[in-house]
DNA sequence: CCGTTTGTTGCGAACGATTCTCATGAGTAA
DNA sequence: TTACTCATGAGAATCGTTCGCAACAAACGG
């Protein structure tokens, strides 16, 4: 049910937050995109960025997830379907994995548990070469 | 400085704030824990909750997490250390896992993409047998 | 046991992120 | 072009969480 997707109709807005999306490099929220555009000229509305993301997550093309402060981030996937990611602490760098194994994990520790229809959250922080390289060791 | 414990003072508060989380079978939050303890009698104010979950989760004694509406959820945590958790989306059944596999494929992965200081959020989320059994399959 | 000291509590206000409302504006189809 | 709808945008409303502050009570010394 419901598979097809809805008429939606073609706005600039939408557009521009694709775009917005697409040119951020990690991780932003839905206020910083919303603050990008309008320091970009934009003079599209907070709600609508909000609209925007939520569906470019529905369909897809945005991966989400929520900050350690409860902030629901987004960023423009270029790999469609599952996957994870792999975040720089520090610089915000972020790369898209595949996990086989994880995958693996998750289903055999779900079946073992007799649980189906299993989803998961699995993401890496860490910090890259180039913020180690420059920052040596600063604390938490 | 400051790894040691600060004077922290005993009240009956915070030992409530304790028991009703370990009661609790799965992750609950703030509020709900707070309602509870209310509905028990208590005059315990919800910031006080709040406080004492923080301290709980600071302390490793408590486990907490982000539920998709933004909510933080906590809940007792028996395994000190790292750990992982499978949820039943259903009824909230939890149980705590171990994942070397898991831990080892977050370190190696890590590692070839040059990122050191990793840390990671794992969690599964599934429909437990009961539930499954009781619900037939019910769609979204 | 009593007074002092100072971290805790609890209330309500403050805050911040997100969603909702609703009148207006812009796609789309005829 | 005209009509029909859905999307937009501004601000209000929500909801979870934190803050500020005065009263309180646990720990301590005498």
């Amino acid at each position: 049910m419901s598979t097809t997707a809805q008429p939606k109709r073609n706005t600039w807005q939408r557009e521009a937050v694709r775009a917005a999306l697409a040119e951020a490099r990690g991780f932003v929220s839905a206020q910083q995109l919303h603050q990008r555009l309008r320091d970009g000229g934009s003079t599209i509305g907070l709600a609508t960025v909000y609209r925007g993301l939520a569906g470019l997550a529905e369909s897809g093309e945005a991966d989400s997830l929520q900050s350690p402060d409860g902030e629901n981030l987004f960023r423009s996937c270029s790999t469609q379907g599952h996957h994870h990611h792999l975040i720089c602490r520090s610089c915000g760098e972020t790369r898209e994995l595949e996990a086989r194994v994880v995958e693996e994990w998750a289903q055999r520790v779900g079946a073992e548990h007799g649980f189906t229809d299993m989803e998961h959250v699995v993401d890496l922080f860490g910090i890259c070469a180039n913020c180690r390289a420059s920052r040596g060791a600063a604390g938490a």
